[in-house]
This record gives C-alpha cells, sequence and structure tokens, in this order.
DNA sequence: TGAAATGTTGGGGCG
DNA sequence: ACGCCCCAACATTTC
C-alpha cells in the first residue's frame, strides 16, 4: 500500500528522469506521479529574449514531454508564480504530496520555505531532498564544527568522507516510472517559454540528459589527459558538462561515480573541480552574504573606480589585451569561457580596469549558459581577493604571460580575434610593441590601460 | 590556480 | 694563472 495516493514531483533545476532522488521517492511511496515544471514568472522579468539558459531549459522539457508521453505519460508544464500555481494544481489534481529537491540559492530557500508551508497549510505533505551535490553544507564540516572557508582541507574532508561510504553517498536512485501519471488524466496544454516572446538563442552544448550521457562517455576518452590539457583553450581538454550539471540533466552520483570507475592522474584532478562546485556550493549556503557583498566585509571599503567606456570595452572584447578580448569574444557568442580565461578575464576587469567584482560578475551571470550564483560568485570573489580562499590581493595575473603560456601559438586568440590572425605566434600576444607593430591588424584596438602601472595601483588599493 | 624584484652562483671572455 | 666583469640560470624574497 503506498503512502500518497497522488503525488506531484515539482522539477526545477533537475532535468532527468535517472538517478533522481526526489523522482525516486515520489514513486517508490505514491500510487501516481505528476511531474511538473512550473516557468516561474518571478524569475523571468528583466531577462533578454534570446536567454541561453531559457533556451536550454525549454529544450530539456521537450525532451522530458517526448520521453513521457512515449511512456503514456506527460509532464506537465505551466507558468505562472510557484506559490499561486502549485496550490492550485494540487488542489485540480488531488494531490496529497509533493516532491522536489533541494536549492541552495538564497531566493529559492525562501521560495521553497514558502512553498512547504503553504502546502502544509493545505493538509499537503512535502519534502525535498538533496539531489545537486554530493555532500550538503552541513554535511562536511571542519574540526571545530562549523563549515570550512578554505578549500583545500575542505576537499580532504570531502573525499575522506565518500570513500568511507561510498556505496551509500554514490548510490543509483532509479525512480520506478511505471508510476508516472498516465497522459489522460492530465488536461491542458504546456506552457512554452516561446509564448512570453523567449526567441532561438545559440547553445555550445545541447541541452537534455541524453546529450549529457553521451558528452559524459565522449568525455572518458579524454580524462585521463585532463589535468594536462584542460588550462589550454584552443585544446578541447574539458568535459563541456557544466550547463548539464548547471539544470540537472546530469546526476553529481553519476559523474563521480563516472570518476571512480575511470580512476586516473586527469579524474582526480576533474574530481577536485566537481569538488569545487560543492564547495561554492556550501560557501552560499552557510554564508548568503556572499551574494551581496564580499565574503570578507572589510572588503566592501575598496575604492573600486567605475568607467563606463572602459567597462563596456572588457565586455566587448575591445581592451587592446588580445587574450582578455578572445575570451571576451567567445563568452558573447557562444555563452561559454574557458576556466583558465575566465581568471584572466576577471582579473583584468579587477586588476587592471579596478572596475568593482560585482559589475562582472553580473555580467558573466547575464551571459554564460553555464551560470550558476554560487559558483560565478565565489570565482569572481576569489579573482578579486575578496573570498575565501581567495587569491591574496598581490599576486595579479599578467594578461600578456598567461597568454603566452597557455595559448602559446595563439590558435585562441585567431580564433576569436580575426584581426590578429595574420600576427606570428610570438607577436599575437601583444601586438602593440614599438617596432613589432605590423599590419593587417584592422581596426584593432590600442591597449585602453597599462598592465605595469594598473597592477601597482591595484596593489596600493588593496593596501589601504 | 602569480609575477616582479632581488639575490646567488658559476661559466666564460678578456686583459 | 689570476682577477674582474658580464650575464644567464636559478633561487629567494617581496608585493
Amino acid at each position: 500500500m503506498a503512502q500518497f495516493e497522488r503525488s506531484i514531483v515539482w522539477l526545477r533545476r533537475d532535468l532527468r528522469l535517472s538517478d533522481h532522488r526526489a523522482l525516486f521517492e515520489a514513486c517508490s511511496r505514491s500510487n501516481e506521479v505528476l511531474p511538473v515544471f512550473i516557468i516561474d514568472e518571478n524569475i523571468l522579468e528583466g531577462l533578454k529574449k534570446d536567454n541561453r539558459q531559457v533556451e536550454f531549459i525549454q529544450g530539456c522539457l521537450n525532451e522530458l514531454e517526448s520521453e513521457l508521453a512515449e511512456r503514456g505519460s506527460r509532464l506537465l508544464v505551466v507558468r505562472g508564480k510557484p506559490l499561486e500555481v502549485l496550490p492550485q494544481l494540487v488542489k485540480k489534481y488531488s494531490v496529497n504530496a509533493v516532491f522536489f529537491s533541494h536549492d541552495y540559492e538564497p531566493s529559492a530557500k525562501l521560495r521553497d520555505q514558502a512553498m512547504m508551508s503553504a502546502l502544509k497549510k493545505m493538509g499537503v505533505h512535502s519534502e525535498s531532498f538533496k539531489d545537486q551535490v554530493i555532500f550538503e553544507s552541513r554535511e562536511i564540516l571542519g574540526g571545530s564544527g562549523e563549515p570550512y572557508k578554505v578549500f583545500t582541507p575542505y576537499a580532504r574532508n570531502w573525499v575522506k568522507t565518500l570513500e568511507l561510504n561510498k556505496a551509500e553517498h554514490l548510490r543509483e536512485y532509479k525512480p520506478n516510472l511505471k508510476k508516472l501519471i498516465s497522459a489522460d488524466q492530465v488536461s491542458g496544454k504546456n506552457a512554452h517559454f516561446a509564448d512570453l516572446g523567449f526567441t532561438k538563442a545559440f547553445l555550445f552544448v545541447e541541452p537534455g540528459e541524453k546529450v549529457a550521457r553521451k558528452l559524459l562517455k565522449g568525455f572518458s576518452e579524454r580524462i585521463g589527459k585532463y589535468h594536462e590539457t584542460r588550462d589550454f583553450p584552443a585544446i578541447n581538454g574539458t568535459s563541456k558538462l557544466s550547463p548539464h550539471f548547471r539544470f540537472g540533466t546530469l546526476s553529481p552520483r553519476e559523474a563521480v561515480r563516472f570518476c571512480y570507475d575511470h580512476f586516473s592522474a586527469g579524474t582526480k584532478v576533474w574530481l577536485n573541480e566537481l569538488i569545487w562546485r560543492e564547495f561554492y556550493q556550501m560557501i552560499l549556503d552557510q554564508y548568503p552574504h556572499v551574494e551581496k557583498g564580499a565574503f570578507k566585509p572589510p572588503y566592501d571599503e575598496l575604492k573600486w573606480s567605475w568607467n563606463e567606456k572602459k567597462f563596456q570595452a572588457w565586455c566587448e572584447g575591445r581592451t587592446g589585451y588580445p587574450i582578455v578580448d578572445a575570451a571576451m569574444r567567445q563568452l558573447n557568442e557562444t555563452g561559454f569561457m574557458h576556466n583558465r580565461l575566465r581568471m584572466v578575464a576577471a582579473m583584468f576587469l579587477t586588476k587592471d580596469l579596478l572596475i568593482n567584482w560585482q559589475e562582472g560578475e553580473k555580467y558573466f551571470a547575464e551571459q554564460l549558459l553555464d551560470h550558476e550564483l554560487a559558483a560565478n560568485n565565489g570565482g569572481w570573489q576569489w579573482s578579486a581577493s575578496t573570498g575565501c580562499d581567495a587569491q591574496p590581493y598581490f599576486r595579479v595575473m599578467n594578461p600578456i604571460s598567461q597568454s603566452e603560456r597557455f595559448d602559446a601559438d595563439g590558435e585562441f586568440i585567431r580564433k576569436y580575434v580575426p584581426e590578429l590572425k595574420g600576427l606570428s605566434s610570438k607577436r599575437i600576444h601583444w601586438p602593440h610593441e614599438e617596432g613589432l607593430f605590423s599590419t593587417g591588424m584592422g581596426d584593432y584596438p590600442e591597449p585602453i590601460v597599462d598592465h605595469k602601472e594598473q597592477r601597482l595601483k591595484a596593489i596600493a588599493m588593496f593596501k589601504k
């Protein structure tokens, strides 16, 4: 006898059917499960109509729709404010329970709390589960019983805790999809983002859990070399799975199981990146003030120098520093930026242009397909030296030497800054030097700042 | 997952 | 043969 006659699984950023804890629980404990996605009008306000994340989500929904249709079931997609819409659905479909996955963003936590108390008032059971991380913020604690503020000891403890009981932590939650509601029980047409005027956007990876699994499989050929190739933007060394982690089309448990199944030097380093992801989610959950300001509050007093023109030049990839411009143009054109270049571009905005990291954070948030508040915020605070585990403020990257080290023959620069295509691999990193200037640069701009000077200014700003 | 400045060492040219 | 200088290579310190 199932505990619930009919339940809803409220999908948000867990857009898959496999290894899904909330769906698993719903299917185990109910006779009938109705999967629901709400196009949240609270979130959509102010988004540009060619939003990449919207396009990705819609693609995931399309896949889920057809996967469920094949099983004689359906996904219900409705539009509105979750706090209004979900209770209506609960009534309309006589639902006894609602299941969903934890979300650690401050606004989502508020939303989910409000939802649970609204459902409680209606006498409806609601329950949420860990899904997007292996360990939640209070599952990995330091000796003092407090959450970590530094990555390395956190990561050590993370691995130790995992290996203490790997089978349980990496367990696959395989939902019994036979419990999914029969399509004829569900009425009305599904809402689409297109109804709200959203249009096509370019995606550097296709949406959906099938694609995610295919990418993971393909990555198994390359992951052994990940530690050697991952820093070079012209090499296809990284997994490109970030959007799939973002929207839960890949189970983190599956990703970590994959690491242990393909164990190598490369896998170890990649696993570390997954731990970074959880580290920043933990930080956001435990120290939510980072959303609005520096992890270390004294750094909110820094006197950044806002400059509209320079900020625009940075955004558009017109700084005169080829590697920075290539990075920004990659972001603008594809919605992706190689991780090494995220650091270089962020350092340039904060330590060369002396512009507040929050401006950069906001721009990345608008552009990145894989954008996630926790990781983006953590990365920016790391670069700006305002965060936990930040680079000391005097560690400033030199955009030219970074370019020479990580794009030695200029292949990446040539791809995104075609004005410089004709330059030799020696000259392409810094085409402005007296006597080195060559023709065929089109209207590639002069450098908007002098790195040597700006570096000293940045250090001086922090000293105060 | 820094880079520049400064210090040290040792080989080789040269008077 | 010797002392001196130059400087590359490497190491350490500093921001």
